[in-house]
DNA sequence: GGCATCGGCCG
DNA sequence: CGGCCGATGCC
């Protein structure tokens, strides 16, 4: 605690550099948020649950925007981001305002659906450490890089189909013949977009209508 | 083989 | 600056 004085003892300085110039009523206010996660029309019950026979008990349908913790050892290099933790809500002059806004980066975008999970990754090593790395977790557990992955996936329900890696192509190798693209697996099932079926309520239709048109709804209907 | 992360590029 | 993609390394 005697630090607190040594440590921060710039008390005055501390609003100099962080003036806030103009704020007309945030000041603390700002961080005593309502719900930054939850807006109002946002509603998380479990009383659909019970129309779910084949959902298991083990748990609600939380929020969970990775906010896990740690648990040790794990030679994990980056860290999961935990958004309590990130309100800290002190001058921040060294820490640059990307990581301030955790709250908004944790928020799901409007293309994202609302069955899907969010996941913030912080980069602990690399010349890039500290870039904060977006991943969108689907329902079914399954992780994708971007948003442009997700809307692949929303539409086709099959993870995107990358590159089996060529190297450097073979420099000797003879002109006509290459790689020939096989017409096996045929049998795709899944060809039109699959809702989050894996956690469906049956209050679906409730939800539809109180929510308003997205866009990725439209696509469902395409 | 698969997953995870980092780097670098682009808009 | 943010975002996405690609590639590599590691397990």
């Amino acid at each position: 605690m005697s630090e607190n004085s040594s440590g921060r003892g710039q008390g005055g300085v501390d609003l100099a550099t962080n003036p806030t110039p103009v704020d007309p009523n945030n000041d603390i206010g700002d961080l005593i948020l309502p719900d930054p996660l939850l807006d109002s029309g946002s509603f998380i019950d479990a009383d659909q649950n019970e129309a779910e026979p084949m959902t298991p008990p083990k748990k609600q349908q939380h929020q969970q925007i990775s906010e896990d913790e740690q648990g040790s050892g794990s030679g994990i290099a980056t860290e999961p981001i935990s958004v309590a933790a990130a309100v800290d809500g002190s001058a921040g002059s060294t820490r640059p305002p990307t990581k301030r806004n955790l709250e908004e980066m944790s928020k799901r975008p409007s293309w994202l659906p609302e069955t899907w999970t969010i996941d913030l990754r912080v980069r602990s090593s690399g010349a890039t450490a500290g870039t904060i790395d977006r991943y969108y977790r689907d329902p079914s557990g399954k992780k994708f890089r971007s948003k442009n992955e997700v809307m692949h996936f929303l539409e086709t329900g099959n993870k995107i189909k990358r590159k089996p890696y060529d190297a450097e192509a073979t420099p000797s190798k003879s002109p006509g013949s290459k790689k020939q693209k096989k017409s096996a697996s045929k049998r795709k099932k899944s060809e039109a977009l699959k809702f989050d079926f894996e956690n469906r309520p049956s209050a679906v239709s409730g939800i539809c209508t109180n929510a308003p048109e997205e866009t990725w709804t439209a696509s469902v209907d395409n």
